[in-house]
DNA sequence: TAATGCACTTACTTAAAAGTAAGGGGATGA
DNA sequence: TCATCCCCTTACTTTTAAGTAAGTGCATTA
């Protein structure tokens, strides 16, 4: 890491930020979902809210989305090549996230 | 990862999430820093926000907040121990945005 | 006496993110 | 014919985050 430089963390928080992308990611990490999937895993996304964050995710090519022309219409959303990168960082950030619920409860209940 | 339970990249960007708090971990990882030192480090961050980000920072555990009795007063904030667990976390963050600009960049010269 | 430096806080305004509610297209099944 | 399913989009409102500007307290220096 260069201290130098413009701050890298923000891009990624960029990318990845807000209330929703996280858990989008999330989920696509597992298995392609379609959009009904996704709408039932993530409980209390909005519509709006999911196809929105799809399209950014998409647009950063981290998503691909894969249209079927049957009626009706079928829609897929998968992690591209390109978003299989952020496994590794999802990791991470999942592993640190775990452990600082952890600590908070462990916390709360001495 | 458990894709069961509740997504935990969702803590982590709760904890780090926002404009400013990445690039104030940023300068802390690379050592204690005062107040106006970091204001001159992150650009266009507002005095308001600078404090109001330390102290998020301070109430979650991650940076210790040490007062010197001088007058003018001296206060230096640093990565507390826990705080330093965030730096792998930052280390891969980093090099993800990292990569991400430099295909961006990529992309744009095409 | 006045100005300066440090580390903030407060009040107010603006911008960005998210929530709510409704609609739309294009079939198919009852 | 009417309702239903899927994948959204649009318009509008509310909530949250951030920006702006000014002020505070204490002491030192000029």
């Amino acid at each position: 890491m260069n201290h130098q430089r413009e701050c890298p963390v923000e891009t990624l928080i960029h990318v990845l930020g807000g209330k929703w992308k996280p858990m989008i990611l999330w989920h696509l990490i597992e298995s392609k979902k379609r959009f009904n999937d996704l709408e039932k895993l993530i409980p209390d996304v909005s519509q709006k809210m999911l196809s929105q964050h799809l399209r950014d995710l998409e647009r950063e090519g981290i998503v691909d989305r894969t249209v079927y022309p049957a009626i009706p219409p079928k829609v897929e959303y998968s992690l591209s090549e390109y978003g299989r990168t952020l496994i590794p960082v999802a990791e991470v950030m999942c592993a640190w996230g775990e452990n600082h619920n952890k600590r908070k409860y462990e916390e709360s209940a001495s």
